[in-house]
DNA sequence: CTGAAAGCGCTAACAC
DNA sequence: GTGTTAGCGCTTTCAG
């Protein structure tokens, strides 16, 4: 009674009285149907409440299941939340469904999932990649049409299309924001683990703007984080210094939590904050927070237009896309310095 | 050259020179196979880079195919991106993989998404039902072995298992502890539309806990918004009353981020504020924002073990299961309302 | 231990 | 307009 049988095509033609490939024909408005058998079809599919198997139309036809795999590092994450979403409503136009899974990070996970998505034929494969996975198993498939695409984090051991924020010229931005309201001394918290693209394109952006601004780089300013209480602990023990940071500087969003988080629980108004990538209160904030924006809609929007173009055909060569980020001015950076006692 | 064939079962038989089914053997660990054969075959495997087209296993085989699908109305809300990364890790450990899709809320888009999803014979249905979406057509599909779950509302025209939050009691212990620091007038922020489950419990909470405390219920306090700019326009409304609210009270996340903007942008800082769902920066608001907040991950991990147990031939009455909130007081909600001229 | 044949649900190619 | 045949890639069934 439970295990009951779904209807499939040979059902309806039987019900009909007509040949399986008429009731296909109708349903996929394929070659010709009189209006009669049409309406008989219609009526026995809705009375059966038949539905194709997408599975064995896709095996039949041969081409790629019509889903999207993307691999992205949480799904709680609102930053991904939004590129998913972007991505989601690109490729929704062409009839694509969003595959989706979380890696955590984790290379062996992301093996895992972007294995099972090839087992299922996906149309086109996009991932967030992981430190340390390595995508040179991806070439076969590459080479059999299908468009990889990698997010936020350029891929390893492929040549494939990118598409990544400003990193670099967005932190450097931000911590020039910092230095021309006088912050001489300013703490860059970034993201784990210290091998990570953004990572480093963001500290490069933080060392370039000190360079600019003729102010020495000091490793003790620099600390990382993994999650929200790694970085408020990270706080915690910039400020704790003996000469510590006047500003901070955020490396993504969930840093950005922390560091807020800790500012507020010691009350510590005087230290001045740019954060890398937008939080959801960053206005309602005192003082409001300054963040480098991340536009995760654009990415996920450039990511799934160059996947469906290579789907389309386009065979030029890989590209690595950067989407600009946008300093956004609420007030958090702009708090002058303290004077100083010899100043 | 582009559309290089990818290899098949048959392929890796001639290579090795056995049969398909050898092979198959071999891959499943299905019948008996000599170390020497399995050897050879998962040479060969390597190889050609052979990956089993899992659409035609699952043909074959006839049953469902191992993936979960999932409607809910936005990729980029974070309290959604919870859940789902909960239901990812609860149904993860069963192989099974999420296909999701966001419904914005919209009965149409809802329908369009599940009918894809049946279409693939997913193994289990969840879904975030959108207000004016039938469900009866789910029927068969249920009657045919697939469990159906709703989440944070119940579905309609089905019955069957359905997940939500403690909507009602939540919304009333936010009210109460409001009433509790001497708030009388006190304005509620739904979300919409105004027949949305979640919005008619907690209003419902609200209407209880005022009646409780002998405060007449006074429709010119209720209001509703459905994204945050809304909410920023309908507190600004609320503020502006003759006899305005010295309390807000917010449906949900977004409508939180409104009303907590809004107030920040007009300095106001003596309206009260209690939100219902938990958001990023509660913490490090001023005042910190009191919050009911509710177990994402819970009701996620709730639905999954829930459709799994179905799944494995569970086929106790249809539940609805009632994931408890939690009043976490951080601060905004405790202000005093202004002493009155005539108090 | 291994293979041959049949068939899952559907559609391409060709008939009529 | 419609039906027939064959076959997608895999596994089941039954032989060896």
């Amino acid at each position: 009674m439970a295990a009951n049988r779904r209807p499939t095509l040979a059902d309806v033609a039987r019900e009909v009285g007509v040949s399986a490939k008429t009731v296909s024909r109708v349903l996929n408005e394929d070659g010709p149907a009189s209006a009669q058998t049409r309406e008989q079809v219609l009526a026995a599919v809705a009375k059966l409440g038949f539905q194709p198997n997408l599975m064995a139309r896709n095996i039949r036809v041969g081409g790629p299941d019509t889903t999207v795999g993307l691999v992205i590092p949480d799904l709680a994450n609102p930053f991904f939340g939004a590129v998913a979403r972007s991505i989601e409503d690109t490729v929704g136009d062409r009839g694509l469904t969003l595959l989706m899974g979380s890696s955590a990070d984790d290379p062996d996970r992301e093996r895992a999932l972007t294995d099972k998505f090839l087992a299922r034929r996906i149309s086109i494969l996009m991932v967030v990649p992981s430190v340390g996975a390595d995508h040179s198993h991806l070439k076969t498939h590459r080479a059999a049409g299908l468009p990889v695409v990698f997010l936020d984090r350029p891929g390893s051991g492929l040549s494939t299309d990118n598409v990544v924020s400003s990193n670099r010229a967005g932190a450097h931005d931000g911590v020039a924001h910092l230095i021309a309201h006088g912050h001489r001394r300013i703490g860059f918290v970034g993201d784990l683990p210290v091998k990570l693209y953004t990572r480093r394109e963001r500290l490069a952006g933080y060392r370039a703007a000190l360079q600019e601004a003729d102010i020495p780089y000091d490793r003790s300013l620099v600390t990382s984080a993994h999650d929200r209480d790694g970085a408020s602990a990270a706080t915690a023990q910039l400020l704790g210094l003996a000469d510590p940071p006047t500003a901070l500087f955020a490396g993504n969003n969930i840093v950005a939590l922390g560091i807020v988080t800790e500012l507020a629980r010691s009350k510590r108004r005087d230290v001045a904050v740019v954060a890398f990538d937008d939080v959801a209160l960053a206005e309602a904030l005192e003082p409001a927070l300054t963040v480098v924006a991340q536009d995760a809609e654009e990415i996920g929007r450039t990511a799934a237009t160059t996947a469906l173009a290579r789907l389309d055909g386009d065979r030029s060569r890989a590209r690595t896309i950067t989407v600009p980020t946008r300093l956004i001015v609420r007030g958090s950076g702009e708090r002058p310095a303290p004077v100083l006692q010899g100043a």
